[in-house]
DNA sequence: CTGAATCCCGGCGGATACTG
DNA sequence: CAGTATCCGCCGGGATTCAG
């Protein structure tokens, strides 16, 4: 069925056994898929970026660091980080308004996996 | 080469040292959203992953395992992922013509950072 | 069998203006 | 300050047809 070589249908450890299931070719690539839905969106990377390493950031610091997106662009973006999870947001009731954003737990966890595609990526060159 | 960094939290925030020097959270940014590009059409994991471990697959191969796929995609996405250097295409010149699809080494290299994504989001479950 | 060419459509994302 | 509301162009991607 599966020929391991280096295969992703193996997954060392960490995977819940509740289930029983391991992930097949199908929906390794289906959960990839999703996974990478989340991080599709056209400024998610630079404001996860913007919020690794427990950085919070208000909007406007984030409007600032970022300066080609647009106000819908950069809350609506927010708003699907927020959804799927990965960006908590708190509103702080007050006037003028203020609202800072920071990432979840799980948020954080992408940093490293993040760091593994950007090693890919620099490993490029080598090509025959 | 490149500075292996366990956490891109820590990455400068300012311009690299030296030329030799990794990521700043700008260019990171942007060198992850590059990568992710290159992932980024609608059918590209799908092919990937029946890549994945050495397989060589012919394109009606890849046409059966992937149905919801038309052939324009599948054709379109192929060729993509072969300019981009993750696939390699070998036409076989005879008649029928017979093309074959593979990994190229760098493709294959992509293979435990999707398995490291794939267990990030297996972590979900718990948000606090 | 393996594509290229063509037509078509929905939605992402940009620009701008308005609001609490 | 931190967003909505509205309009709109572009292009990713589906269906179908043609070609080597």
């Amino acid at each position: 069925m599966t020929r391991t070589h280096e295969d992703v249908s193996r997954l060392p450890e960490g995977k819940p056994a509740d289930e029983g299931q391991a992930y097949t070719r199908e929906t390794g690539a289906v959960a990839v898929a999703q996974a990478l839905e989340l991080l599709g969106g056209r400024w998610k990377l630079e404001i996860l970026f913007q919020l690794f390493g427990g950085r919070v950031r208000r909007f406007s610091d984030l409007e600032r660091a970022i300066p080609a997106v647009s106000q819908k662009m950069l809350a609506q973006q927010l708003r699907q980080l927020e959804r799927d999870g990965l960006v908590h947001r708190v509103v702080h009731p007050q006037v003028p308004p203020r609202v800072d954003y920071a990432l979840t737990e799980w948020g954080q966890a992408l940093c490293p996996v993040l760091d593994a595609l950007l090693r890919w990526q620099a490993g490029r060159k080598v090509e025959r």
